[in-house]
DNA sequence: TCGCTGACAGCTT
DNA sequence: AAAGCTGCCAGCG
């Protein structure tokens, strides 16, 4: 139920209820949003996010890759937060990235 | 002013 | 089953 270009308002909601330890994709917000712009612009979002109470860093691919990790002003930085939340990062990927995907779409039950 | 790329994901061949 | 192409919005070149 979405109005319009709004939609990282949107975003910035969903990433915020994000819980500590847990890690969402841009599919899922996606999906979860009906984003017909696909997962490109939750990305974007994320991007306009840069600054904001939005942890981003919670935020990562559907492989459960620090993708953005480049841009959270270091190649370490996203991984330092994940592990400080207790989240287990090998290689820029998340460790047992499928038990701890946290799917709007099913977490919130719609 | 026109075109391409970009924190991705899903569909088609 | 695997690989490649397209879609979407917006910022840059």
């Amino acid at each position: 139920m979405l109005e319009n270009k709004d939609y990282f308002e949107e975003v910035y909601r969903v990433v915020r209820e994000v819980p500590t330890g847990r890690v969402t994709t841009y599919g899922a917000i996606a999906r979860y949003l009906s984003l017909r712009a696909g997962a490109r612009m939750v990305g974007w979002a994320m991007n306009a996010a840069h600054g904001s109470d939005v942890p981003a860093h919670r935020v990562v691919n559907r492989i459960g890759v620090l993708s953005g990790k480049h841009f959270f002003g270091g190649p370490t930085v996203m991984q330092e937060r994940l592990e400080a939340e207790g989240i287990r990062v090998e290689d820029d990927r998340i460790v047992e990235f499928n038990k701890l995907l946290w799917d709007p779409s099913v977490e919130l039950a719609v």
